[in-house]
DNA sequence: GATTAGTTTGCAGGTTTTTGCAGGTTTTTT
DNA sequence: AAAAAACCTGCAAAAACCTGCAAACTAATC
């Protein structure tokens, strides 16, 4: 077995049960276990897993619904309020998770009457202290790093929906990458719900623009209105606007 | 365990009670005393909690999702006791939601290994606190009023499912009326579950024991197992006992 | 196809971390 | 004041770790 396949093999079975033993791995794939070790350091220094004595856990797995701090607060708070002008009454909303999510979800005016189709659990309770908000949450495998559904299932049923608008809570944009992701699965959700959406809307901190992610979800042409909160004539957009996007 | 999801769970555990004792961390997580007690010293070096003799107490400020008080929670948590021996690693299990279902997921024991199917956002969200735990949430429209998704497509889904064994968070049960339920749609998802799971476990504080509500899920017949607080030879139960139900 | 430069891997050895336990001390309870 | 529970200290065994090195492998060049 080839080093990359075997990281592959480690990162997929890390993401798969949260946990691994360098002792399992090392029988698994019949290596040392110093091998094992090495590519787990190796991973470790790539962000993509985090060592521990005795094996890894994988990235999200020490942070809980409860204690979880939002990094840049303010900054997804102007966001959301640009992002929440874009819904109308009727509309139907495909949306992922993460925070910036969540600060829309806070963002949208208390009447508003719309359906809000999403993969997260956490946008899902902030949706429901909306009376006039109708809540489909998109079931299938929780996967415990993103906390949002993933899989086939996920999948399917999100390309039934023709929605007006998706919002994706992104974590890297690119002139020529697009949007970029780290996880896959997550990567196949999002890619789901770009097709099947009317307009897709990307919410972006100004930090995680110009940056790129090793999985695409889709190019750039595949986002329709770009969401920071910069000034829409900031330099650090132009290349964005050149390319036709929406700037907010 | 590793040690570092060891002191997550710890963690974890202050955050949810506000206090553990080592000794049951110790039952819990079968390790000796002494390991816990360096695990709380050194949390409590991070400043994550305070130790004190005995055990340990959480810091105070988190923000739960759900900060609902919950009623008759000794009782409640009387009954998850009981209800978690009843899961067997590799099961797969049925759950609705409700704050008893609540805390059967906090009383799993955290190696537990097992697929969840569930149609609750809470009660998912504690499992994720699981490491080793794989969930499968149930997708459609989202009740407000119970806070599960609700309807055909739900419906549809529980039914594709074979289940070792399906917990019902109870709102009233009577010998001659069976399973009640105040809510259309919930009923409807818990006479899916009924009928898909090998075993079907009722949790009710025994003040809802000998109460109806108007809509009927399932005769008495169509439950194997009660899991109360009262013990097994209590008068109050000895009618369901004649009917043939296992009692705990 | 052979050569060579660069990687990758396993192993020997020595170090560190983790854990449970014994024995004695402190704190709490009765 | 006695008994029980919890605590701390030091110790030893096991497991995991790291370092350096030589053998094995890969890939590109001649």
């Amino acid at each position: 077995m080839l080093k990359k396949e075997r990281q592959t093999y480690i990162l997929h079975q890390v993401n798969l049960h949260n946990r691994v033993l360098s002792a399992d791995l090392s029988q698994e794939i019949k290596v040392s276990e110093d091998t094992i070790r090495r590519d787990l350091a190796e991973l470790a220094d790539q962000g993509k897993l985090i060592k521990v004595h005795g094996g890894a856990l994988s990235q999200g797995y020490h942070f809980s619904v409860h204690a979880q701090q939002v990094y840049a607060l303010d900054e997804k708070k102007c966001i959301a309020q640009k992002a929440a002008k874009l819904i109308q009454d009727g509309m139907f909303v495909l949306t992922t998770g993460g925070t910036t999510i969540i600060e829309l979800a806070r963002a949208l005016p208390p009447e508003l009457k719309a359906t809000f189709f999403t993969v997260s659990l956490t946008a899902a309770i902030e949706y429901m202290q909306h009376p006039n908000i109708e809540i489909i949450l998109i079931g299938d495998k929780l996967s415990k790093n993103a906390q949002i559904t993933v899989g086939g299932e996920a999948q399917a049923k999100i390309k039934q929906i023709k929605a007006d608008i998706c919002f994706l809570g992104t974590n890297a944009i690119d002139a020529t990458h697009g949007l970029t992701e780290n996880d896959w699965e997550v990567m196949q959700i999002k890619k789901a719900m770009v097709t099947s959406a009317q307009k897709v809307v990307a919410l972006t901190i100004a930090e995680k623009v110009n940056t790129a992610q090793r999985i695409q979800v889709c190019d750039i042409h595949g986002i329709h209105t770009l969401v920071t909160e910069l000034a829409p004539d900031s330099q650090v957009l132009s290349a964005y606007k050149k390319q036709g996007l929406e700037i907010l």
